[in-house]
DNA sequence: TTGCGGGTTCAAGCTGGCTTGAAGTCAAAT
DNA sequence: ATTTGACTTCAAGCCAGCTTGAACCCGCAA
């Protein structure tokens, strides 16, 4: 009843035979079975790999996927609630990394880290022990 | 003239002396002087490590934050615009991915991707050939 | 019977950005 | 004279998430 080999199974998902292999032996595809010592997929097998896929995909490591989606009861929406604010703190970084290179386009000189009299005094208090998120806060 | 031995620089800096020595491995600091053997930093060299720092804080790789220091006149625009641009696509991507978490928090169900028939749909066209891009495009 | 296409295992390699460890050098302080 | 402490080099290890390769098995078709 609808058990396919790693091959299709593969192809179906856009993955590499490898890979699954790879989460077989991590055990993250849970139970699957062996017809003649080879690996059989029904599916709830691709079900799961295709959420693997999706999580991974956006970010999430296998570990933390497969851990929401053996979590017992409600326990995965706490770290599906987890991964969605390191998600918001992902997007405030990198609209700070936005600014900075922004900030940088600005300046009209061709070599701001030598030349630009801003650029040189935020690296000069980066060099004095400010750290990054110091900076970041400031600029907030 | 204000040269300084590695395990200062690195203090100064909030990095390990081995990270240095791997960036000058790496060709990634430039020139550095040597006393007696001693990799000594002067001004220059400093501002050079904290730009890479605050770069590859921001989500650039050390050989990009080393060739937008590198590029001649105003070839490092280019590349600056180009990682902006990436990392708006980023964004697009880690809201995606939020969308898809949130989404997944509102089904009333214990194990989602065995019990919630949405999700099992979706998990179901992944199995299927669609491609995670494309189902993200489909929301939005 | 031979070959082919698919599977199997295990071991090793790859990326990026380092860290860690072993063994040696060197100047200054005791 | 010796010990400390900071430095040097080179080699190897670490993380995730695989890929690649070698050697082998297995059933089916020509």
């Amino acid at each position: 009843m609808d058990l396919i080999p790693i091959g299709q199974a593969a192809d179906r998902l856009g993955l590499n035979p490898s890979a699954l292999r790879y989460y077989d032996e991590r055990g993250l595809v849970s139970s699957l079975a062996r017809q003649a010592g080879r690996r059989m997929y029904g599916p709830e097998e691709l079900r799961r790999l295709a959420f693997l896929k999706i999580a991974h995909h956006v970010g999430l490591s296998l570990d933390t996927a497969a851990a929401i989606l053996d979590a017992p009861g409600p326990q995965w929406r706490q770290t599906v609630r987890e991964q969605i604010a390191e998600l918001d703190q992902l997007i405030t970084q990198v609209q700070g990394a936005q600014k900075f290179l922004t900030h940088a386009l600005e300046c009209p000189t061709d070599h701001p880290a030598r030349d630009c009299a801003t650029m040189i005094a935020t690296l000069d208090r980066l060099v004095d022990g400010t750290t990054v998120d110091q900076l970041a806060a400031e600029h907030t």
